[in-house]
DNA sequence: TATGAATGAGAGTTCATTCAT
DNA sequence: GATGAATGAACTCTCATTCAT
């Protein structure tokens, strides 16, 4: 596997993302997944040797474009700690809202289907989790005692809040900055780390990359 | 429904809840089912009418085991707003643990099953969110923006607490009593509202009801 | 069979009779008919020892109903064998009538069943056609080549008259007696027996004994 | 439907007329056919969306065989409007014999299928009874009364001449054409349409299509 | 590489029949 | 005699996967 043509594939994982997200795991064949992306669904089998190999790459994908891009945007350089946890944090709500389908999938459809699936899952979250564990420790005032279940919390309410807003009613939510504010407001607080509202507003409008 | 042998309907419950939390919805048959519950396929549609029929009357279980348990808790009297909320607290994450296998599926196994299962399970979300919305309310020195938002990351983290504690290795993982504490102490801060560590240990004590 | 409580025994049959010529045998099942006799399945069983058994038994009535009524009538004395043929055919469509049920199942849901409940119709079927066979004999004017054949055209036409007027609108069809009148008319005048249209009437209103 | 391979899909409808016709629509699985037809149960669903849609496309094929066939021979130019009603009625009970099996599903076999099949078969009735009716009507000294009665008589005696013939023995039956000649004699009196048995006959051996 | 017809195991469900009470 | 819970074979239908073309 990823050898082949990657454009087709990649046409194959949109495809997948969309209806995955829609319908879920279960109710998607494969059929309406090599239908949506113009191909036979004999085809598909030439790019993915089953559903499941699908679903593990897709993890894969979300592994990536988290890890990585969080990573990079990790060793950025930032005038304090403070602003870096807001930074990153922001760019993790942005990263969310920029692929709705595939948070979508991570955040509310994953579990049930498989036991990788679940373990590409929970290796993804874990990821975050350490990630922003690394981050949190960096900061001297942050106040917390399990630094495990302290970033589970963090990253937890990261998609809950881009997954609340993406599902709202759009002619009823709030503004997306300022449910990034309330959000982070919420959690420094609990971390007992104190930053300005002002300075909050202003990394968040800094560091958060989705336009409406 | 509802009517016959209902000892009958516990065993298919319990075999079903156990299959789900364990195999996940789809991956489970009815055949597995009836035969964990002693029976053949045919006495399951003697009590049920459909699969679906099925983990509706689970989900029913689970709003009534959270829900109606839940509302009586809140209606007791207790010195103090702040102790209601670290009381109801208390008792929820009891629940989750007391039932383990019904919230491995509520909490982790929900979605992507039908409309109907996910409509019950925001059902049951959204009332202990409002629940909680209400308690945190009551409590003139709370500090938070959006009380919807903040009931949410409050609900979800007793959920997150009681899953890793649950799902944790028995011989490595802290006392649950440390973890209540943890869990709470974070977002009773989070919400400025001050309870001494010794005064919120003494109520944790008082009504997590679960022995290990 | 045919021992036991006689009361019970024709509750299923009319129970059956009414949903078979409703639904068809295939979609009736034990518990509609049951349901309907106000019994439980399980006594069903004390009756009948099979679903097959009950269409049996109900075309054994079908069977006596026509065969020893028509025969009945057949041998009362008529002023000539015209008489006796219009007579007998009244007498048979009046009875289709009076059984609307049973006859929806005699004339339209019988075949395709098993080949037991086949025989049995074509068994009544046959006799009805010997009946007849025998009556038109007995008119010297009758030109016939096939006997077999045309007393089938004749007894099938009852049917078909019969079966027209019970499933037209109530609102819109012509008077039974004048159905009846264009029946017989057509056949008679198809074997070349005379009778004045106002006799035939006269005939007509003196055997169809069935009140709109 | 009707798109894929046309050869696969005769199979099946071969091997279901086959089989409907010898054992009835419920007492044949699915199974039975595509073993008859030589292929595995899950490729008959890539030719017929369910069973119901198979046994409508049967009914269709009848209404084309019976309904587009006989209006072409009805349009054909014949010296009179006898020889024309004589000849139509000599194509329909050849076109019944040339098509045994489907004539004995239309002619016996239909009810009791569910609604979607029984309105397919009235409306092929209707419409060869319709047919019929025009023809009669043609002829000047054709006596009748209603004239929708009588076309139903007519043609449904078409159909008990078939059928009788077709599950007769085949030792002892009489000639095909012999069968026909009585029965239209017999019909063509009851009309009061006179046509000498020489030119009936004459007509009969032109028209009746079916040897032996 | 690409196709899509073909497969067949396995799913959910029904229901005639049995039998302990 | 009467019950109705229990059975399990048999049904229709789905779909991930294969393979000849």
């Amino acid at each position: 596997m990823r050898t082949k043509n990657e454009e087709k594939r990649q046409e194959i994982v949109n495809a997948a993302i969309s209806l995955f997200s829609e319908k879920g795991y279960y109710k998607t064949s494969i059929k309406d997944i090599s239908d949506k992306a113009h191909m036979s669904s004999g085809t598909f089998y030439l790019y993915y040797k089953s559903k499941d190999d699908l679903i593990l790459d897709i993890y894969h994908e979300v592994h990536e474009i988290l890890g990585k891009y969080l990573n990079e945007k990790m060793e950025m350089s930032y005038s304090s700690p403070e602003e870096r946890l807001v930074a990153v944090s922001c760019f993790l709500v942005s990263k969310y809202l920029e692929n709705k389908k595939l948070s979508v999938i991570l955040l509310t459809r994953t579990i049930g289907i498989n036991r990788h699936a679940e373990n590409e899952y929970y290796n993804t979250f874990s990821k975050s989790v350490a990630n922003f564990a690394g981050l949190i420790q960096k900061i001297p005032e942050a106040d917390y005692m399990d630094i495990r279940l302290t970033a589970t919390f963090y990253v937890q309410a990261m998609g809950v809040a881009a997954t609340k807003w993406m599902l709202a009613d759009p002619s009823t939510r709030p503004d997306f900055y300022e449910v990034v504010f309330m959000t982070l407001r919420y959690h420094l607080r609990a971390l007992t780390i104190e930053i300005p509202d002002t300075k909050l507003r202003e990394y968040i409008s800094k560091y958060v990359t989705v336009t409406e």
